[in-house]
Parts: C-alpha cells; sequence; structure tokens
DNA sequence: AGCTAATAAGAAGTAATCAC
DNA sequence: GTGATTACTTCTTATTAGCT
C-alpha cells in the first residue's frame, strides 16, 4: 500500500491505535506517528484540538456551521479504483451506460465497490463522455461520427443481464484481461462474508467496513469470501 | 427487500419485536436495532427516548391513517423494478392493457413482483397513456399514432438474460418478442424478485443487514422464491 | 496541474396513495 | 376501476477536492 511516497507491507498497513489492518477504500490518516483509521482519527482530532463538530446527528452538510470556529474537516474519502475494477467498470459501461440496479448490485459484487461509488462513477462517466462528445463534435467533424453514438444510442444498447467473472470474460471486449482465465464454470458471485456496516443514528462517526483483500488477482474459485467490501460513506 | 442501501431477504424482512414478516406497501421503520413493523414503532419511540432527530415528523401529515393516531411515518415504499420486469410488464400491456386476474398471477409469477404492484403498475401505466394521447392529440395528429412511448423506455432496451423466459412465452401473449432472446442456458445470477426501497423515519439511522448469500441461481423452474431483491441503490 | 471521485442542486420519471 | 397527487429514485450538470 502506497501513501503518497510511503510504502507499506499489507500487514504493516495497521492502524497505530487498534492495530487493525487497513483496507482500500477506509478513511485513515498518516501522521507523524504513524497510521491511524477512521475510528480513531477523531479521537486524535479531541486530544490536538477540539472539535467543534460531531454534534449534528443531523448529517445535514456543512452551511450550517458559520460562526463557530472550526470548520469541521469534511475529509471526503476517495476512493482509488483498480485497474481491475475499473476494467470492469469501463466493460460493463461500453456494454450498457445506464445498467439498472440489479446490474449494479452485481458490479458492486464483482468489484468489491459500494453501490455507490459504482453509481457516482456511471454518472461520471456519462457526464464525461457526454462533454467529450459534444466537444467533438462542434470541434471536429472527423472524430464525432465514431463518438456521437454515445450519449442517446447508448442507452439503447443491450446491458447485460448478469454478471460473473466467467461471464464476464465471456464478453466480446478485448480490453478484458482477467490474468486467472477461469475456466471453471464456477459461479463466481457468493459473496459470502460480505459485512456491511451501518451507521448508528447518534453520531456522525464514520463507520468502517472491513473491504477484504486488496489481492490483485482475484479469487478463482467461487470462495470470493472477504472479496467484498467497499468503500462507503456516510450519508451526506 | 431493500431499504435504502440495505437488503433482506424476504425471510429476514420481519418485525423486530413480533418477528412478523413484513409485506410490501406496509409501514415500517429502520432502527438501528433492527426493523419494526408499524404496530411497534409507537412502542419503540416512547421507550427509546427522544430520538436526537427526529426531523420529519412532520413530512406527511398524512391525516386518517390505520386506525391508530400516531402515523408521520409514512414510510412509502417504492418498488423499483428493474429492466427485466420492465419489460415483461410492457409487453402483456401492448398485448392487454387490461389483464385479467389470471394474467396478472402469471405476471406476479414471471416477475416476482406482487399482485399489488403489478395492478397498480397497469393503473399508472393506462392513465398515463390515456394522457399522453390526449396530449398528443390536442397537439399532434401525425405523431399520437405511432409514439406511445415513453423516451425513457430506451432505458429498457437492455437485453441479455434468461429467466424464465420460457414461462413468459407460455402467456399467450403473441406480441411478446423478446429480441434478445438469447438461448443460452448461461447461469443468469437473476435474482429478480420484489425489489423495495423504502425510507426509515429516522434518516439516520441505519441498520445493519445480513445480505447473506446471493448464490446465483439457475432460473429454470418459476420458483422465485428465496431470490432476493435488487435495486439497490445507496441513499443520495 | 490534470484527472476524476465525491457532493449537491434541480429536474424528470414514476410507484404508491388518495379521493372518488 | 380512474384521475390527481405525493413521495421516492435516478438522472444531469456543475462544483469541490484528493491523488498522482
Amino acid at each position: 500500500m502506497r501513501v503518497r511516497e510511503n510504502i507499506f507491507h499489507l500487514s504493516c498497513f495497521r492502524c497505530n491505535m487498534c492495530s487493525r489492518q487497513l483496507v482500500p477504500g477506509e478513511e485513515f490518516a498518516l501522521l507523524p506517528e504513524g497510521l491511524i483509521c477512521g475510528t480513531h482519527i477523531k479521537q486524535q482530532h479531541h486530544q490536538q484540538a477540539p472539535l467543534p463538530n460531531e454534534p449534528l446527528p443531523e448529517s445535514k452538510p456543512r452551511s450550517t456551521n458559520t460562526g463557530s470556529s472550526g470548520e469541521q474537516k469534511t475529509t471526503r474519502v476517495r476512493t482509488v479504483l483498480n485497474d481491475r475494477q475499473l476494467r470492469i467498470l469501463r466493460t460493463c459501461y461500453n456494454n450498457n451506460p445506464r445498467p439498472d440496479a440489479l446490474m449494479k448490485e452485481q458490479m458492486t459484487k464483482l468489484t468489491g465497490l459500494s453501490a455507490r461509488v459504482i453509481r457516482v462513477w456511471f454518472q461520471n462517466k456519462r457526464c464525461k463522455d457526454k462533454k467529450k462528445a459534444i466537444a467533438a463534435a462542434s470541434g471536429d467533424d472527423v472524430i464525432s461520427s465514431s463518438v456521437a453514438d454515445s450519449p442517446s444510442e447508448d442507452r439503447l444498447k443491450s446491458g447485460m443481464e448478469s454478471l460473473s467473472e466467467k461471464d464476464f470474460s465471456s464478453l466480446d471486449c478485448s480490453q478484458i484481461d482477467f490474468n486467472n482465465s477461469s475456466t471453471s464454470t464456477s459461479p463466481a458471485l457468493s459473496a459470502t462474508g460480505d459485512t456491511y456496516s451501518m451507521y448508528d443514528a447518534n453520531k456522525d462517526a464514520r463507520s468502517l467496513w472491513n473491504t477484504g483483500d486488496f489481492i490483485p488477482s482475484y479469487p478463482q474459485d467461487d470462495s470470493v469470501s472477504g472479496h467484498l467490501g467497499s468503500s462507503f460513506e456516510d450519508n451526506k
């Protein structure tokens, strides 16, 4: 795991407070003293500087905390998508830029990303493509033809109704290259061991989840346990 | 069953107090401790100290609610239909906008939706179509005849899936024509079934949910039981 | 600095409900 | 059942902010 210029063994990538191993998508901070996980960030803050926030279970965003001293740090968690996840998303997008909920759910399992991340990615991607298409159309005619089919016509493309890595690899998308080349017929979506987090109503403390492993190679048998996970974030 | 981003097995979708299984359209709340049905919501409230936030009591002065006083919970459960379900419904509708009970029952099985959802969908669809026809008639004559379809329908054009299409074909809907008609017996992880979403009264409350397994089912039979809802998107 | 993930505001579409 | 309304989901678009 790399954090800026620092590189950690996966097994060393742990919270300094609780020794829990940190997983991708999770919130953490890198301090001079070491890493700390999301749940301990606030404590840390309290010790170092009284944080004025924490009061609003309201979750209703900023705006309101005007005069008060501390701008709550609203640290935005930015998910970093790895190559495999990106490849999956792109392939699905090419197939159907507007997947329905069922599709998204499957992508969730396949990528280990949260529904939220999936949705946002598709939104951004659509928007980006549209902009690109428009720019291309106005600026250049030659290109436009090839790009033109994206914004509106995409919707007509058929979507994959089910995803599994096996099925996925069967798509005629040359981009896809799962290095495991699973020839097994195993249904890849077991989703056992998913652990989801929850929030309790009383605090806006970010809860963390274990996202399972970050192993670059993905399991080729159906024991996907631990493969799940997601970066998921508190609501508003 | 989906509750915001939480997904439940149908069999797990029960009141925490009385263990009664909840059904779509029913009032309930999702608290950190779990689900509770409408009849226990109030008790819960009384016991449970004033919730820190409880912003929505005023949300809907629904007035005459079911017998009891309270209400304010008005959590409306909105089913999110997936592409396949929509396609089935539309096809049947095109064939016969006023299906009889028998027909509806078949659709129930086929889509995994409840009879109520089917009925409501047809009602809304008829109404919508009528409005559209009127609008079209007054505005433009030429287009009116061939239009009939909403623009949003593009979204439905997704293809490939294979859940009991054979059952579907057993319906005497001559018009049915799945343009994909993928005859492949590929495992479709279809997980159709009812998909419900809803709001919990306490917006911040999020509960834990087990998603349990999502074992890809091979939809050969019409046994929809055990299939879980899809549609899941996260909160905003 | 560029790319892009995340947030948010507003609009559109529609499932569910209400009133009849 | 119809028609009107409400409530919820998802979309588009613009903006903010985190990594490399």
